[in-house]
Formats: structure tokens, sequence, C-alpha cells
DNA sequence: GTGAAAGCGCTAACAC
DNA sequence: GTGTTAGCGCTTTCAC
């Protein structure tokens, strides 16, 4: 008896103790070191000992311990994906983005979600620290990010998307989050419009402080006066932005025109306008499935999730290659797709 | 000196060496092992200890590496999830709902899309495998899981998800495709549709012939002859599924209802169908997001993505918990949504 | 071409 | 209460 530590298992196959290089090279009749070459597909193995040795994998069922290896060589080639929420579509595309890059460069994906909550995004990204993941991807709930400080000085990469990291440096991939919102608007304005509302998420959140931004940039720009209970910030509870969006329509001021902050805001609106007779223009901040297929179709400012992603992933991986640049921020374009619902026209007075 | 491996590192406190248990024990004058207790909340170490192995731990940034400690427990408190695309709506929920189980155990979640390659998810499923995973949750793309096999025998528990493991024996929990399929197409046979088509994904992909089947039998219990012509099965592409409705619509024996297989083919008939004058009704397998918003809104048979990412990964840590019972499959009930266009009548003929 | 020995950083077992 | 020792399964080093 090769495990005298575990007497009550050695009898069961099925739930037996995984073998292990010591056991094939006992089986092949062999060196352990000759066995992890094979296994590795290093050189210097004969032919015909090689032979020996897969046959001896395949009788025991060997699989390497890649936890063994990685305690041993120091990299996991693995990163960790922290984001809001995965069932979000806006994150499927970027997931699978990181996910592919990472496969290129042969590492595992480890993914977590924040659920918006600071206190989360910060459990998983530290236990992802703990399995000593090469890098990080980070969606931030949170803004502050010095509990990281550690983990960047210890050389784990790591790059923030969609936000920015709060107190630290840090490389980040953003949308022209303030541009393409200016845009937005200023597409309704060039159609007559000129009492714009603005629905937007949590004002803390860098996106949505930027979209305001540029919302406030376009109005001002045309020389338009912002009433302020054209503009209103908050949770992306359909309860709540219903609320707020039927408050602007009615007022004693009305809007004409709706820009929306994000994809579930619009979703809410839409919903809510459908149900409406009089037609009040809206553009939305990020794209829709099937956008173009409602009535009237609805037009967008468009979100590349799947090339920040990639971008993000790709200089993560230029960092873990040995990049000691300065830490960057990315900020790709966004796309303004006119469809119908941002082209229509101010209602008569 | 203390690490003269990396001369060129050793200057960069940046990069250099993480610090381990033993450092923080020589820094705080203590034991290795009892810092192993303060970092893991054991008792038996009194009050002033505590606190000097506090500041030296903060002092030093160090943080317990999981590696080493996975692989003297013997267990890594992860489960690897291999779905085909996680940039596919359908997936999202569902690799939440894993998420969120594996959460309440206190478990990762390793993420890999086998892009409907049966050679990647094999390969995927066997890297998580060598990194130990605890569990497995595989949306198979294959349908021989035989390679598994060594695996499950090692204890590693897994749950195939949305179609059954091939070749072995092993838990699953999939939807009611064949019943779900069967009563969409009864809701059109009960609006007086004779000629229905239907257009499906590949047919060695179970949901597909399961769902197909279920067309059948609707069809046959109605009494209702088959046309050839009028069921397609293939690939999801646009192109192919284009042709096929079209074909379909203006063959010699016109269908007048279609029932579409899965999303990806409901989302590229709707478009076709917006661009034709005649009225056709459809029910699509698969609930879309603004489906209710559409012209006419899409009567669809919904599957609950989140409760079957739920329900297997609760099974799975059933598993994990001891149980033995035989391998289970568990089938989830579809959910017929009528909203508009599963009610068009026939167009007269 | 091959293998023995050391050690990655931690936890388990057992001293004191 | 605290420390010492062995060893998880692999890779690295170096001897043969």
């Amino acid at each position: 008896m090769a495990d005298t530590s575990r007497p009550t298992r050695a009898a069961s196959p099925r739930y037996g103790r995984r073998p292990t290089m010591k056991d094939v090279a006992s089986h092949a009749g062999v060196g352990l070191k000759t066995v992890s070459r094979v296994v590795n597909g290093e050189s210097g193995v004969t032919a015909d000992t090689e032979r020996r040795v897969r046959e001896a994998i395949t009788a025991l069922g060997f699989r390497r311990n890649d936890s063994a290896r990685i305690l041993r060589k120091g990299r996991t080639a693995s990163i960790g994906l922290v984001l809001e929420d995965l069932a979000d579509p806006f994150y499927g595309p970027l997931s699978r983005a990181v996910e592919d890059v990472a496969r290129v460069h042969g590492a595992l994906l480890l993914n977590g979600s924040s659920a918006e909550d600071p206190q989360r995004e910060r459990e998983v990204a530290l236990a992802f620290c703990a399995r000593r993941v090469d890098g990080l991807v980070i969606v931030p709930a949170g803004d502050d990010h010095r509990y990281l400080a550690p983990e960047l000085a210890a050389g784990i990469a790591t790059v923030f998307v969609d936000r920015p990291a709060g107190h630290i440096e840090a490389d980040a991939v953003l949308s022209e989050n303030f541009a393409g919102a200016r845009d937005g608007v200023a597409h309704l304005i060039a159609r007559g419009h000129r009492r714009i509302g603005f629905i937007g998420d949590q004002p803390h959140i860098h996106t949505a402080a930027e979209r305001l931004r540029g919302y406030h940039r376009a109005m001002g720009a045309a020389g338009l006066a912002v009433d302020p209970a054209w503009t209103a910030s908050g949770p992306t509870d359909p309860v709540r932005v219903r609320a707020d969006a039927l408050r602007m329509l009615t007022g004693p001021n009305p809007v004409t025109a709706l820009f929306t902050g994000n994809n579930r805001v619009t979703l809410t609106v839409v919903r809510l306008l459908a149900g409406l007779d009089r037609p009040v223009a809206l553009v939305g901040f990020d794209d829709l499935e099937l956008a173009d297929l409602l009535d009237p179709p609805i037009t967008v400012v468009a979100q590349d999730a799947a090339r920040i992603g990639r971008t993000a992933a790709e200089l993560l991986f230029r960092r873990l290659a040995g990049s000691r640049e300065e830490p960057q921020r990315v900020e790709l374009p966004t796309t303004l797709i006119a469809r119908g619902s941002g082209e229509i026209p101010p209602a008569p007075p």
C-alpha cells in the first residue's frame, strides 16, 4: 500500500486519490522527471520511453494537477474579470471578447459580478488576487480602489473598463461618454428640439456624470437654457425612471424629446412612450437588440462592448508581457445610429 | 539579498516577491503556524499576538496564496462553467445564476465558451479539470463525453445543462423542449392554421431534435399532414434561415404560420416578416427582450435561463455535499406567452 | 537520455 | 497559546 494515510478511501476506485506523476512514474518504471518531460512535451526522451509513459498515463487516467504547477511556477495563466452583472446584455459580448483574448494567450477566465456593490467588487477582486490571477479586468462599482494598491505593487496587472479607477493610477478603457451624449443631444437639437430631457444613472457613476455633462454641453453650445426639471439622475429602477419621464413630459414646461443615459433607462422609456398618443423624440445611449424593428425604430448612441473588452484584454496582456509605459486611458468612439425615434420633429405647441 | 534568482528585479519594490506567511511570521516575531491561525480566523491566539500579526500583514501587504492552500487542502472551491457563447443573451442570466449559487457556497467561477465546437468544449472542460475545479456545469457542444469519464471517476461533479451528456451517465437540467414546441405549434393550430412551417437549429443538437419532434407531434395530433418542404433544420446563420423561410412562404404550398426553433432564428424571421405585406403568424422558442413592443408583439415559448442555471448549480453543490443518488434528468417547464404574433389568423387563400 | 533532491507557500498533525 | 515538522504534486537544478 502506497498510501496508508487514507485507508477508507483506498478501496473505492470511484472516489480514490487521483494519480500523480509519481504514480505514473512507478507504473511506467521511469523517474518522476521523465514523466514531467513527456507531459510537458519537453525534448530529451526516447520514443520508446515516451510510449511507456503515455501508456501509463492512459491506464491510470492521469491529468496534471495545475494547482501544483501554478504554485511552483508562480504564474497561474488566469485572469479575473469583475463586472457589474453577467446577465446584463452589455456585458455578455464584453466577457466573451475578454475570454477570446485570454484564450489566445493560454489563460483561463475567472468571472465575478459585483452587483454594483463596491464591497462586493472588493471581495471578488481580492479573492481573485488570492488565487494569484496574473491580471484583472474590472468594471468598477466603487470609486475608491486603494485596496488594490498592494496587489498592483505585487505585479498583478489591472485594467479598468467602462469607468476609471478611483484614487489609484491604472489603465482604463472607456467609451467616449461625454462626446457620445453631446452628439446625441445635438442630433435632437438639429431636428428642432429646444426642450430636451435627460434621464440617467446615479450621478456618482462616472459614465452617468460624463453623459450628463455631454447633455449640458450640447444644450449650452446651442444657446439653450436647461430647466432643472429636465434632468433626472438616479437608480435605473423602472418605477423611478417612469416617474421622472412622466414628470418631464407632463410638467409645466414639457419636453418634446428625451435623451436616455443607458440601455435599461431606454427600455423603460420606450415602453412608456409606446403607451402615449403624443409623439416624443428619443435618443438612447447604448444599442438594443431589435431596436431597428420597433415603431418608431430607436435612434441610439451605440457603444461597442466587444471592442471595449478586446481592447482592455489586449492592454492587459501587453502589461503582462512587460510593458512599463505610464498607465493610460483609452477612449473608444461611440456611433450614432439614426433609426427614426431621434428624427421625430417637435410636436407643434 | 534574499532572492538571488531575480537580480534585475530585486531592486524594484514594485515587482518584488510577494511576502509569504513565513515573512509575516519573522516580521511579527512569531511562528509560521500562528500567522496561519490569524489569517484563517482560528482560535487559540492571544489578542496581543493577533494584533502584532495583523500589523505585520498590513505592513508587508501580505495576502494568502490560495494556490498553495488549494494544493494542500485538495479542494479548489471553484467550479467551471462551459457554455456555447457568453455573448448569447440566453447564457448571461444562466451564468449569473450559476455564479450566485457558487458564491453562496464560497466558490469561484471559471468561465469558458465552446463556440459550439466539440473539440473546444473538450479543451476547456479538461483545462478546468486540470485546475482541479470541484465541479463542472457544461452546456455540451459535442455529443460524446466519454473523455470526461476519468474526471467523473476522480470525483469531479458534473451537471449538463440545456442538452444531455452523450455516452456517459451524468446529471442534466433541461427545458421541456418537446412539450414546449408541441404546445407552441398547437397554439397556432388552435388559431386555425393548417399549413405551419418549422425552422430550427441543426438536427444533431438535442434541443433542436426535441423541438422538431414536438412540432410533428402537434401536427399529428391535429390530424394534419406535414409537407416535407415545411420543415428546415440547419445552422442559425441568417442567410440560411431567411432562405428557408422565404421558400416556405412562397412555395407551391405556402405556410400561413411559422414556428421558430430558437431566439436567433426568431430574430431573423421577425426581420423578414417585417418587410412582408402579408401577415404571417409566428411563435418562437425562447423569449426576446422587447418582444412585447414589436408590431405585432411576438408570441413565444419562453425558457427560464436563470432558473435552469440555478437548478443546475444547486444540483452540483448537492453532489459536492455528498449526494450519491443516481444521475438524474431534471426537465423544467416552458411558458407560452401569447402577445399577438401567434394569434394572427390564417390569411384567406 | 535520465533521475534524485530541493522547494514553491500553505495546512495538518503533533509536539511543547 | 505557540512552534516544529512533514508533505500536498509539481518544476527546477544539477548530477550521472
